[in-house]
DNA sequence: TACTAAGCGAGACGGTACGTCAAGTCTTTAA
DNA sequence: TTAAAGACTTGACGTACCGTCTCGCTTAGTA
């Protein structure tokens, strides 16, 4: 049985929410843990006490605020699936959240830690659910049995994720479809099973 | 004409060296200023009297170290190019040249300058080499003429981009392979015209 | 031969005065070392790489600030030069020099090495003037030559000392006298040698 | 009547014990409230339910351990009294209670409020007796009567505090003769009574 | 051959944020 | 109501880098 004071949740709430609306006002990574603190009127030890780092917040910041921001809406229409879930990632990567994945990629690149943390916990179940949806498709026969389907994903969201990431052009959800037309018809059997057909 | 004493030309070749070689021999944005200069036998001032930021010279020390090292060979076998270019990406990326990429994809989240400047001077050059060859493909007719092109490149190069920023899987030149077979059939056109034929 | 920028000679005198300045102006301990940056217009760094600690800036005030506010007048009638030097000493200890007193006997307290460097650079070469003043009036045959001479100026100085950081009464250079009233009978020989003669 | 759970007095004696426990075991003023409070098997507010500040608790401690630690034998032989009381200031001083007394001097020197108390429930209790000594030594015609006592009470005590707080030498019981020898001579009438004549 | 102008290595400078530490307060459960 | 436990806010600490500055010295071109 725990003795003592326990954990204060609002204030967590209030440190993971400042944490993104101070993200999103500025430039990612000219965010202070001052900042953060101050923002969640909150000590700067209580963040410490309970996150090795700042980028660490930042982590469970998004983990939290996505957990079902783009859900997958599962259909015998694989190719649909797709492009609607890449529609809601658009729309993510475009909203505060965006700026607070970039700030997080950053920061991954200079700390492993953060990196195993972030595919963990972020990366991974996305992932996952992406997987199975494309699984579910090659044994509904609609997608191509002879394919890398981790290649296949790269293929499918590299470009929103390169838009975000590098910002050679704007992340939109029009470009939905569009990416749907130029992988998909390598991807599928090519074979006319209703409503899967275009 | 200029009078005074010469800028000191190996001194700029012993810093973009330094640059890299610090960058690849450590987790990247880890790399400290001071650190440069004294790799480089050099003081910070010169340093700072020739580039803005830090993030300046690591830019240079990429643009510099890689100007051939990704050359496209440009035949009519547009798939064959694009799988030997990207093979050629995936070893510059495993290199300490990665590295250099990483650390310089992390600053430019924070820093708008550095992140059109990467974009100039990197990224669009062999944007426009990638580009030039697929429309190449598509006046040999052996390319899809209705796509958006800008999507094709992003998915092409989509998977290797990914792997070095996100981590979650291995770049390999093996993948190149990976690559061709799932996002090709659906960006030719399926078109028997010798060598492009599979 | 040294390289490099110079040490900021004006730096060192602005962070010497700045603590005199606070110090005096409030509780001694009460003093931050960033307060001293700010008040000196330096950076706290500038400070922490010349000194290992804040109490060792306010002992090189106290040392650089003091080297000859309290001289020693060398006649042949010794009681009255002393009761001279404790006037000056009343008169230092009333001052803003007093508190930097105060506060470095505080600290020293909880650092040896602290108390040690008070001691070696304060306290001992003042102890040694008033030493060689009572050997010299040993040596005239006008003070007791059985006496232990560390405790008789103990005695003669302990007033004003104990003033000082006991604060049971105040420092006041009219108590020279007093003092000399009170411990000189004990000390002299009582012989009719002139100007020594009461 | 009081109502609820009563106070602990067995808590109140384990967290003064442990003060003085701690005080003596390092340098004074490494001492922090944590430490207390976990010696003593105290919760931190225990504490501060009783005590205002930390210094507070170190005072009662003080208070507390030497409310009859250096007692004063009352004759006619004033000079002896004296002399029997500064050694057991000496041993009071060389005792773990003389790191307490450092920590407090230190303490009050940038705190009034504790320096007020300090002085009224330590210094002037026993400052009172040693007066009163005095001048039961004046109404006996054996200590002169034309002396600003405080001043005497300071250049006999002085030595020993001087020590205590300076550290310039050790304290040692044994001198307690020599301040007898070097102060007394200059303190008494001079005449012959008995028991006080030297 | 001197003089001038700029570059050079070195390292101190003012400044900002960091992550730690202790003080004193608050909030839980148990007695 | 008090106690132990421990989380809380606050604010100073000492460190690390940043980007700028100043020193003595070097390396050209100009006079």
């Amino acid at each position: 049985m725990p003795s003592g004071r326990p954990r204060d949740e609002d204030a967590r709430i209030r440190i993971l929410g400042s944490v993104v609306e101070l993200v999103a006002s500025r430039a990612p990574g000219q965010v202070t843990i001052n900042e953060i603190a101050r923002a969640a009127s909150v000590g700067k030890q209580t963040i410490y006490r309970w996150w090795p780092s700042k980028t660490a917040v930042v982590l469970d910041a998004l983990v939290e605020g996505t957990m079902k921001a783009t859900p997958f809406r599962a259909t015998d229409d694989i190719r649909s699936d797709f492009e609607r879930h890449l529609r809601s990632v658009a729309v993510l990567f475009a909203s505060p959240t965006g700026s607070v994945i970039r700030e997080l990629v950053a920061d991954a690149q200079s700390d492993p830690q953060i990196a195993d943390e972030f595919r963990d916990r972020f990366w991974a179940p996305r992932r996952e659910l992406s997987l199975d949806r494309l699984r579910r498709g090659v044994d509904l026969g609609r997608v191509r049995d002879d394919l890398d389907l981790e290649v296949v994903l790269d293929a499918v969201y590299g470009p929103m994720w390169l838009r975000l990431l590098i910002g050679h052009l704007p992340v939109r959800a029009s470009d939905a479809t569009a990416i749907g037309d130029a992988v998909w018809p390598g991807i599928d059997t090519g074979g006319d099973f209703g409503p899967e057909t275009r």
